[in-house]
RNA sequence: GGGGGUGUAGCUCAAUUGGUUAGAGCGCUGCCCUGUCACGGCAGAGGUUACGGGUUCGAGCCCCGCCACUCCCGCCA
């Protein structure tokens, strides 16, 4: 006999009915005569009772030594809650499962951290967590996680379907390019010597997808990039890779725009207004110091470039002297900042070259400042006027070259954010989403070590049509039809419009990015190739699936989200990966390893 | 590659700042308990203070090294 019903599943209306449930032992409640035991399925709880009345008694005495976590099948009557023993803190409250039969299906040994308790399996260490996973997993927060996972992901596919677009899967063994994430290698037995690299995204073969008139592409993709870990960052992770054929910018705009309305509406039940709004790559770091601005709380940067033009304070007048701009934050209610958060954010501004870092401590009516003392009451009555200072206030300053003093400032504005959060000062919704679209983003930057043009994104990226004959005379003018959408000060994902004439693709390869032409053809030629044979214009955006659903749960640990993740240094604590291989397969991959690992 | 944090019982944390036998709650084991849902009561077991050195009459605490986890910078076209 299967189970009837499942835990969550049974209400005051079952009364009367025999139902057998299997699960696991949440909690046992013994009373001696009376024996409680929870039982858990991935729905939710139900009580069940063993009365020795009821139960053989060697049921009765095997349920009073069930472990924790035992995985059990019990027979068993529904029945009403005996008046004031109702809980209300779980669905099944109402009723509860006299108990007739038990059968143990499965023992659990003692647990090595308690899952019951939400209160304290929420304080495990991570490390035991992930090593042992599985139980980590039964824990009902996480798998709410991996449900609402997997709920977001069927909708987008959905969602998409709806919109026209196919799913394909592209290739996970592809080639080395060696431009951009550091890639992981995967050697060829077939020829020694060469190799296959994992994608870190699958933006050329979707490309070559829209030459193949596939026209809307869309994959739910795992990608690869062998860099340094974060909590929002892991070794192979999955993005919503999405292209299409024939459109611009505001195609992809009203495209996302509509998933992510779909997507919070399946995973939080929420109305998101659209159209997003849209800000400039310039405005974004103007006045949030970031390209990509959390907007859900003010301390937004001021300029004082011209109040501080003449000034006899040199620091600043020799900045704005030098072409720079002098720009100030005012965090308010932060004056009794300690002398250890200044020392943080004075490093924060040094690792961006600043000399020091300018602050005003407005307390007892008094500025409190080292440099207070070179102000003019005219330039003391600007600072008051455009940062509305009080009482309580700390300002900062950032004296520098217009993109490093809004970068200092922008850095210390989110510190300063989360030490007034850590204080009560600063309270923000977590129902609230700021989504935003940043675009006009300089199609190149320039590497001074390098002394060459790089990419800002990805060199596939079409220049705005205006400014194309800006490519030669002023590289630097020229804007990307790439586009970010943000939320939260979350980078959730980033596309453009892509080069499709092969001419001007070939010209950004050689002349903008100055890659010989040999390399050129070797790394990108068959996609210079495809596109002679008629690409359409198209564009595509990708979005990154497991940041999404840690903003959608709630985290901001991607390892949240992610059923079997990594630790910072790329490993597996429970199935100890990476580990060595074997000497056979060492050699039929003609691979000779210098340095051995260090542990046996 | 660099900087910060953490590591004490199975788990979460203490240990009066270098001083007697390293404690508590939960869990575990045993006994008692017929309306609990964080059940309750009594008793008990459980420690290479991550690891390796050093300083000291004496180290969980100080110093050096090392390992693991974690946060951040670099990096992530």
């Amino acid at each position: 006999m299967k189970r009837t019903h499942h835990c969550n599943e049974l209400r005051p209306a079952h009364a009367g009915q025999t139902v057998i449930l299997d699960g696991w032992v949440h909690s046992r409640r013994d009373l001696g005569g009376l024996l409680f035991i929870d039982l858990r399925d991935r729905e939710g709880r139900t009580q069940t009772m063993c009365d020795p009345t009821v139960l053989p008694a060697e049921m009765f005495d095997r349920a009073s030594r069930l472990h924790s976590e035992s995985v059990v099948r019990i027979t068993g009557r529904v029945r009403v809650r005996p008046e004031g023993t109702t809980n209300t803190r779980i669905a099944t409250g109402e009723i509860e499962v006299i108990v007739d039969h038990l059968e143990v299906l499965n023992d659990a040994a003692v647990l090595p951290f308690s899952i019951d308790d939400p209160e304290i399996a929420n304080k495990v260490n991570e490390e035991l967590r992930l090593q042992y996973r599985y139980l980590d997993l039964r824990r009902p927060e996480m798998a709410k996680n991996l449900r609402t996972r997997s709920k977001v992901a069927i909708a987008i596919r959905s969602f998409m379907d709806g919109e026209g677009f196919l799913e394909v899967e592209t290739p996970t063994l592809f080639k080395s390019t060696p431009e951009g994430a550091r890639e992981f290698l995967v050697p060829n037995r077939r020829e020694p010597g060469t190799f296959y690299a994992l994608p870190q995204s699958p933006q050329q073969f979707k490309q070559i997808l829209m030459v193949s008139g596939v026209e809307r592409y869309f994959q739910l993709a795992r990608c690869y990039r062998d860099e340094d870990l974060r909590a929002d960052r892991q070794p192979e992770f999955t993005q919503v890779d999405i292209e299409m054929s024939f459109i611009d910018r505001e195609d992809i705009y009203a495209l996302i725009e509509g998933l992510l309305k779909t997507v919070w509406k399946t995973a939080l039940g929420m109305d998101i207004p659209a159209p997003f709004k849209r800000i400039s790559f310039y405005e974004a770091l103007n006045r949030w110091g970031i390209d990509k601005p959390d907007t859900r709380f003010g301390m937004e940067l001021v300029d004082f470039t011209e109040e501080f033009r003449t000034s006899s304070f040199k620091v600043f007048s020799g900045a704005v002297g030098a072409g720079g701009v002098v720009k100030a934050i005012n965090a308010k209610g932060l004056a009794g900042a300690t002398q250890g958060q200044i020392e943080t954010m004075t490093e924060y501004a040094k690792s961006f070259g600043a000399k020091g870092l300018a602050f005003i401590k407005v307390e007892n009516g008094e500025w409190k400042s080292p440099i207070v003392k070179f102000f003019t009451p005219a330039e003391k009555e600007a600072l008051t006027a455009k940062l509305a200072i009080q009482e309580g206030d700390l300002i900062l300053f950032a004296a520098d070259q217009w993109l490093t003093a809004c970068e200092i400032l922008g850095k210390i504005r989110l510190y300063c954010a989360e030490v007034l959060k850590g204080q009560g000062k600063l309270t923000i919704d977590p129902m609230r989403f700021d989504f935003l679209w940043v675009v006009d983003f300089p199609l190149l930057s320039y590497d001074k070590e390098m002394n060459r043009w790089y990419s800002s994104h990805h060199p596939f990226t079409a220049p705005v049509a205006e400014d194309i004959p800006l490519l030669k005379e002023d590289p630097k003018r020229v804007r990307g039809q790439h586009y970010d959408i943000v939320v939260n000060g979350v980078e959730l994902g980033g596309g453009s419009i892509r080069i499709h004439q092969p001419d001007v693709q070939k010209t950004i390869f050689e002349e903008i990015l100055a890659i010989p032409p040999d390399e050129t053809r070797l790394r990108f030629g068959y996609m210079l190739e495809a596109f002679r044979f008629g690409a359409p214009p198209h564009g595509g955006i990708a979005l990154g699936f497991d940041r999404l659903i840690a903003i959608l749960c709630g985290t901001t640990s991607i390892r949240d989200v992610i059923a079997f993740p990594k630790t910072a240094k790329g490993t597996c604590l429970m199935t100890d990966s990476p580990g060595p291989a074997a000497p056979r397969q060492l050699r039929d991959l003609h691979i000779e390893v210098k340095a051995a690992p260090a542990k046996a």
